[in-house]
DNA sequence: TTGAAAGCGCTAACAC
DNA sequence: GTGTTAGCGCTTTCAA
């Protein structure tokens, strides 16, 4: 190990025979220096690759300059376009972002916000609106601003930006139920609060039409695999099942491959199926699969504007920003 | 905004009528304190919500126990395996991750790495093999441990984990070719150099047979939409084609999709299809794609415990560790 | 236009 | 077992 020393300012102000203040004004504003000592000092940066160190300000004034983004799964192709929303955002304003995941485990949630705040960040991102009372009081301790996404039913910490998950399931199965399906059931997965609202807004339609909910929740994470593998399950179970309303795109692209092995039409005359977020995947594929489909980009956008501005100060605070959904048919059901 | 300051050792001492040595040495080993002591600093430490402040570590040491990752997109789901692989070394080594990512830009790829830098992240892992000058001055003059991962063609900065692209793609395309397909053509994205050495390997075995390379490059990034919108282009360019090698799972799938709606059977006897690095999508769909079977956890595993054991002062390293790959044949070709 | 001093929070090293 | 001192690299403040 070369147990070479980062170069620092006093590196350089020792070069060009100044103080490391000099350099560190060169640095801020060129135009507060010399004009003589400008080029010199440029010369030394050069010659040493000068890295700025953000230590020292994080630990004087307390700002990063970062802000941490929590999402449950780095595999759930959900939080994609969420991200590029809150990057469309950082970014332009010089905030770096870290990007941490938990597995859909309050425990994780819990060590990894602490190991961000370790950082000082000065803002924090996070998918879920349920947390462990550690959470809270780190949080509420840290003092660091909190945006919630995705979900608009639970109370927020501080503020919550994302749609009405119990809506959206809720007037996905009231679509199918005018169109005349008889015996839907859910498909669930091991993960959030929200796919406990959906369930929910799933059971209030059923119940609406005086009908019985059947729900299937499987202990494993949503996955492709998982809606392939669960169909099976539930045909044997209540063979007079035809239609499903599937917690997420992943689950319902599943259901549809396993229907396409097994010789299952749909939507006509046996299964009709339904996802969640309208991704790509399922809306190029034949029968196109009826989604919900939700502003992830905008999302991520609102958050990290709301952000953003509230670590700048902003007072006024909207509590919940709802950003709504759109019901799409496609040919699936 | 609350005006509010972090609690520090010193408020704690204040409290229990200590110093913050005191307080310091029972974080680091209670025994280190007397008996008498220890309750009396816990409570204080559970009151006031401590959270250990690593910006004077980071500052005296130099080390973060962070390090960066950088990937080129967060949508492109070969890295969702690679990240498990990474976090399945350093969660429990007691290391932060911080993800970032590039858009495949050398010139963002350079501020993420400044950025990372600036907070003294002790060990890098990059996904690509080609960085600007800058990039390469930056890593030199910080003094970090860099890995580079997914491919053993390109001499690395210090260390390569990963599999040879060039010869996943000669030998799929070897394996078309024997099985009698005669005119492949190679389907490429906007990305790294890894598809370029794809598409090299492609070539290299189309020009064994005395055939005519076809290549179509597109300036898009790779998606499953961009897979189906470039078929129409390759059949009425050339109609004669009878398979295709396409740079990534993501793009054959769209060109599956796209066959399915155009009424094109796969394989036989109008269109072989292969892909890369197996994803379930691809395995699960009828016909099931072919494809080179990537380690792609075990890269991401073998990096980090690389990186962190080079941290940690290992000299003996290995440049290139080269973690192999599978051709599957599938139902697509 | 430049310099000197102090301080952010913590811990290593050295007392006692 | 506990306290004291110094210093990590930078910027803010005050002085020249």
């Amino acid at each position: 190990m070369s147990k070479m020393r980062r170069t620092t300012l006093q590196d350089i102000a020792d070069i060009v025979g100044m103080t490391k203040m000099t350099v560190s004004r060169f640095l801020k504003d060129p135009n507060l220096v010399a004009e003589s000592s400008r080029k010199d000092i440029q010369t030394a940066i050069d010659k040493l690759g000068y890295i700025p160190n953000k230590a020292p300000n994080i630990l004087s004034k307390g700002r990063s300059h970062a802000i941490g983004v929590l999402f449950p799964s780095i595999s759930n192709h959900v939080f994609d376009e969420v991200l590029r929303g809150i990057e469309s955002v950082t970014e332009p304003a010089g905030y770096q972002i870290m990007i941490a995941h938990y597995a859909y485990s309050p425990e994780l949630e819990e060590k990894r916000i602490s190991s961000l705040l370790g950082y000082h960040i000065d803002g924090l991102i996070l998918s879920e609106s349920v947390h462990s009372p550690n959470t809270h009081r780190m949080i509420k301790s840290s003092g660091v601003t909190v945006t919630e996404i995705m979900d608009t039913c639970t109370p927020p910490i501080q503020q919550a930006v994302g749609f009405d998950n119990l809506a959206a399931a809720k007037q996905m199965t009231l679509n199918m139920l005018e169109k005349g399906y008889k015996n839907i059931a859910y498909i669930g997965a091991k993960g959030d609060i929200r796919d406990l609202l959906r369930r929910q807004g799933y059971e209030e339609a059923v119940l609406s039409y005086q009908l019985t909910p059947l729900i299937f929740r499987s202990p494993e994470f949503s996955s492709i695999r998982l809606g392939s593998e669960i169909l099976d399950d539930i045909l044997s179970m209540d063979p007079k099942v035809d239609g499903v309303i599937c917690t997420n795109d992943d689950v319902a692209m599943g259901v549809l491959l396993s229907c396409k092995k097994k010789g299952i039409n749909v939507p006509k005359p046996e299964l009709g199926v339904t996802g969640m977020h309208g991704h790509d995947m399922g809306q190029l594929y034949s029968p196109a699969l009826a989604s919900v489909i939700t502003p992830r980009f905008l999302i991520g956008q609102v958050a990290a504007e709301q952000l953003l501005a509230r670590i700048d100060g902003l007072q006024n605070i909207e509590t919940y920003i709802d950003l709504g959904f759109t019901l799409h048919d496609g040919e699936s059901i």
